[in-house]
DNA sequence: GTCTATAACGTGATAGAC
DNA sequence: GTCTATCACGTTATAGAC
């Protein structure tokens, strides 16, 4: 079971929150129940409804802010014009591994979420807008134009792109279970991913289409 | 909202049982009520229970079946001693995602219930026993022991492989919108997958470790 | 086998003392 | 702010008529 960054959790309500994120990223919204939080976060249940009213509400706050670390992270590097395609691909793999390493849940959290709640929280983030028009869809494009890769879908190159990092960890379990690895192992064995996918990636993108 | 398979529904208890899993493939064990599949069958609540017990033990037979779609789909692959490392490639992209065309929520679920029953299915289905040990193992091996391929974990290479497969399936709400395709488009774009996902996975499998 | 009515239970939320 | 006790409701499961 990995655990959740350090955190110093000062006030009760950040104490809340923390056990919040941690439970509802392990079992999803329908399978936690208030009282797993609160016990998680080593106080009274009524507590929980002082400060944020409905388990609801306290969802979508954690939903929020999680949707802004997965997000966050991509829109920092995708849209520098001080880098090259190859840097971020490079940067996206390092940044969404150190990411996840920390909190591994995320990755199938938001996939289950987006899912059951699609259309609210696209309509909200607009991933389409910010990625189609971002230096990144730009540079992609122009690489094309100048015969450095043979003309190819840009969808099919994120799908690889987001396949290669994420998937790791939305199928942890059976990959562990595969290699034979604890948790540590297996970190390891995807921290060594933050080299190869671009290189790996880079030869797809050459590969007769 | 994708539909499953066209089936006869014969007896109340096939009906069920279909219902069932649609019901729990689409929102998980948690979030399904009895009464939810019960009205998505055309029968009686009461009914479910009758021939089912309990919705845990109709749960049970769901997963156990899925899994067997899941899982039956590789292990027909892999250990054919008639075809190639690169056919089985080709094979395994073509039958998953013919799989996973007629009921696209079965990845994200697996992944779902593998997270929260680990233990449970894994030393039930052992896919650590019949991967490693399997003809498309040794395959694997022997090309880079013929210089064919550099050496390379064979982890990596299935990550890739299955995440370049399953990942647009688990992913599906994102890159919808990311590509502006309804349902029919979106399958019709990961159709062009079953021949792309082999060349790519022979290109990176080329590119130096 | 199939239904209606209801029991038994779990969970989210609140009242009210401190 | 924090707790205990409790309410209100939804859900699973069953009893019992047909």
């Amino acid at each position: 079971m990995p655990k959740a960054k350090p955190v110093t959790d000062t006030t009760t309500e950040e104490k809340i929150k923390h056990a919040a994120r941690e439970v509802f990223h392990q079992k999803g919204y329908a399978a936690t129940r208030t009282r797993d939080i609160a016990e998680a976060a080593g106080i009274n249940l009524a507590l929980l409804n002082y400060y944020y009213r409905s388990k609801e509400k306290l969802f979508d706050i954690i939903m929020m802010e999680t949707m802004q670390s997965f997000m966050g992270t991509i829109i920092m590097v995708i849209n520098d014009n001080d880098t090259s395609l190859q840097q971020k691909m490079e940067l996206l793999a390092e940044r969404y591994i150190d990411l996840f390493k920390v909190e591994p849940e995320i990755p199938l959290f938001v996939m289950i979420e987006l899912r059951s709640n699609a259309k609210n929280l696209l309509e909200h983030i607009r991933p389409k807008e910010f990625l189609m028009q971002s230096v990144f869809a730009k540079q992609f494009q122009q690489a094309i134009q100048d015969g450095k890769i043979p003309p190819q879908p840009f969808l099919h190159f994120m799908m690889n792109l987001m396949g290669m990092i994420i998937f790791p960890f939305v199928a942890a379990p059976m990959f562990k279970n595969i290699g034979e690895l604890n948790d540590q192992q297996y970190l390891s064995v995807i921290e060594e991913r933050k080299k190869m996918i671009p290189l790996w990636i880079k030869a797809t993108m050459k590969a007769k289409s």
